[in-house]
DNA sequence: AAACGGATGTGATTTACCACACAATATCCC
DNA sequence: GGGATATTGTGTGGTAAATCACATCCGTTT
């Protein structure tokens, strides 16, 4: 876990951090630059927790490279992830604004991640002197409370079938490559967290891709390739 | 549905709406006067819908008194409840701040309903008048995310029983009146909509809630009235 | 290339939820 | 208060998913 500022030069880092992040869009140049002294910079390698459910944390954590996934655990250790991030999206927030409020899932890294990390003070310094970033924060969480929204019904569907063709067209959408003939996935996750995703058994996750598969919608490569041949079909699949 | 001012002064509405919404909490006498000069008033009778999934809205939707369910459905027309709000508490934020998207669920009036409305403009002003408002708004925003995170969870839980333990615990929290030996709910809702609540069939609901009351945890009288006897001891069950 | 360990696929069994049907209440409205 | 109607409780069977056990595959390391 190494450490240094994020408009450090070394390590290969060539941009300021808050370049390529959304809520940041909008800045000066300058203005920019000012955010970016302010950012310390964490690397984490593949498998670390970043941030522990039910603690306290007053920083802002922003994915610069890397993936993460957000998780929480049921009493018997069940894995639910709720959310898996990419470069420029950020998490943390419950805790900065509501200040009595503990973290409300963990956080770990599924690949190596850089985090650019905020304090809340530097922030509510940011947002003083750019109010318009406090909106791109608001339209940031509420565009993530539709995805949570989202999962939730997902999640009450009852037909795990429904549930695991959704999930793999919002994968096309989050990760895929548009190839010659389809949509190429290259998964993040294993099939025990894709399980844990939409919240069924790894072995439905089994039997369900080679049902999928059998039935020509998808193909599979590996274990972590998926490719999707006909998106439209898989679509109306679940109707 | 009737419609008038929010600050009308018939219809025995004897103080302006804003005062008790916390996102307008802070603001002086004036502003909230000059807030609710903006904000028109609608009633509706239990079981209207007030908002409908996938329709646009530019409107933010304010809770004066009464409550309302926030769902949506599946294809097969299954239900799924993500909300209850009451006074004070807003919805139809989406489209609001993200012009470019639907409307995410559909709103229901589960008793008789009385909503302040703000048009987009009128809160873009308000927001530009008062920068405080906007973090507010956040706050309450990421708390809902909180909400909705944990229901995910919830609903990603297998158990059944351990879901509507949940839930009653949850509706402590948010209806629960302390009574000398107990917590007592007045169920704001039927027993299909608990089961839409927490994703599963009318039938479990009732078999459960006999099996807490068999065990002492919780005792029903009526359809409306539920009495928790012993909320550690639910929470422990769950454990 | 071979060998190792973790990840994934598959079969057999068990479990408990859903669905349906109908009976028993509760609530509403006159 | 009493009847009508909606809401809720309960028995039963079918079924799909969880669970368990084990074989196989993949991808990494040497």
């Amino acid at each position: 876990m190494k450490e240094h500022n994020c408009n450090h030069d070394t390590h290969k880092i060539k941009e300021p951090c808050p370049k390529n992040v959304p809520i940041f869009g909008g800045l000066s140049n300058e203005e920019i630059l000012k955010v970016s002294k302010m950012t310390r910079h964490i690397q984490y390698k593949k498998g670390q927790m970043l941030l522990h459910e039910g603690e306290k944390s007053d920083k802002l954590f922003i994915v610069r490279k890397g993936q993460v996934k957000v998780s929480k655990f049921t009493m018997n250790g069940k894995e639910q992830i709720l959310y898996i991030l990419t470069s420029g999206e950020f998490f943390g927030e419950l805790h900065l604004f509501n200040s009595d409020e503990f973290n409300n899932f963990s956080v770990y890294a599924i690949e190596d991640t850089e985090i650019c990390l905020l304090t809340k003070n530097d922030l509510d310094y940011i947002m003083k002197e750019n109010p318009e970033i406090s909106l791109k924060i608001l339209k940031a969480v509420i565009k993530r409370l539709a995805h949570t929204e989202n999962l939730a019904q997902t999640l009450a569907t009852k037909d795990p079938e429904v549930r695991i063709a959704h999930l793999i067209l919002e994968f096309c959408q989050k990760f895929g490559k548009e190839k010659d003939e389809g949509i190429l996935i290259e998964l993040p996750i294993t099939r025990e967290e894709v399980a844990s995703y939409v919240g069924v058994t790894r072995e439905r996750i089994s039997r369900k891709f080679s049902k999928f598969e059998n039935l020509g919608l998808i193909s599979l490569s590996g274990n972590k390739q998926l490719f999707v041949r006909n998106q439209l079909a898989l679509r109306e699949y679940i109707q």
